[in-house]
DNA sequence: GCTGGCATGGACGGTATATTCCAAAACGCG
DNA sequence: CGCGTTTTGGAATATACCGTCCATGCCAGC
């Protein structure tokens, strides 16, 4: 019987999560996101809420189709050492190919919300726990394979690991510099051992 | 001839340095920076112009004289590698003790700013190349000295332990645990060679 | 094709925000 | 003490912002 909606809801979240990448929660109005989603406001409340629990929609978005695919990629590749790789040159060539230097919207959002916004530290940290616990996978996998050398921790190992990656996102803001990134993912694959 | 101040501008900015620390630049209000600083709203205008320069000028006040004093004392330690162990202790202790999870300014602010305030991004891009000159030399004498494996690029290494330092802010806004904290640290250094 | 019900457009309200203005007050100096 | 200069308090302005409301529009089923 109800009129049916004008616009696909997943496609406006997808611009929601955009804008939300480029400019930062606080620095986007509800008008900026009106605009860029092609939604009537008050479709956009109906549809999503408030401009707060949009946002952890769209970094939910941002988690599943963004972060959590290139995460399950290096089980695909042809050894757990080429998946370390792989992810790292993944994230080099991202960084250097955004001439708009979005970064990483979990990164942004973790500096910028985290201390005040429970909701969304405990969004955040959950893919970061799984992105080391993934890594740590990788790297036990390497050394039994005897790609990397065996004895390190590989838990202690996917957590410095981890700490560059977010480095890398965090220079990327400032200079995405393609040689350089290259550089310290290099660096990070060496320090494996 | 003029009346004097009533205020000491240096407590001041420090204020407005500590606030934008805590809440960022955008969720921090000119009326919170009023209160915070007990300046007058027309005095603060007068002496540190808008919102926009009064930020960078505790942007600056923050690398002047939080972040640049770290750096300068590791030279200070006994050996380059003590120096090195010694700033990422403190790195650690810092943000294991912050249990209002501030992490660093300059980190935040890159997140939030940087892609579309360059002077912003230039100031903390200085800062970081600064850091990172410092850890190659230290590297350096590190190697030299036979503390820790030669033959690695110091450059390079340089890089990655930026990174990382850089990634353990980014982990501290998330969950300021000690251990693992301390584990990364351990780590990084282990990485060195 | 009528009707019930949801979606939509655009306006609206109230608040917050950044910045400016002005009159009054305070200081240093002659 | 008085004068000129500057600071100060608080009001004022103008805009931006978030969230809501209502009249209109549109769709599905009977």
């Amino acid at each position: 019987m109800p009129r049916s909606k004008a616009f696909d809801p997943d496609a406006a979240l997808r611009k929601a999560m955009q804008l939300f990448w480029r400019q930062g929660y606080e620095a986007t109005s509800v008008d900026d996101l009106v605009q860029a989603m092609g939604v009537n406001r008050a479709s956009l409340y109906a549809t999503f809420g408030d401009k707060r629990s949009l946002f952890r929609r769209a970094l939910a978005r941002y988690i599943a189709t963004v972060l959590a695919p290139r995460l399950e990629a290096t089980a695909d590749a042809g050894s757990p050492l080429a998946g370390l790789r792989g992810l790292l040159s993944e994230l080099v060539a991202f960084s250097a190919g955004d001439p708009q230097r979005r970064g990483c919207l979990a990164v942004n959002s973790a500096c910028e919300l985290a201390s005040r916004e429970p909701e969304i530290a405990a969004m955040i940290k959950t893919q970061a726990d799984a992105l080391e616990l993934q890594l740590a996978r990788l790297i036990a996998r390497a050394q039994a394979a005897g790609e990397i050398a065996a004895g390190r921790d590989p838990a202690a190992l996917a957590r410095m690991l981890a700490s560059i990656i977010d480095g890398m996102r965090v220079r990327a803001k400032l200079a995405p510099d393609r040689a350089q990134l290259e550089s310290i993912a290099a660096s990070a694959v060496a320090a494996l051992g």
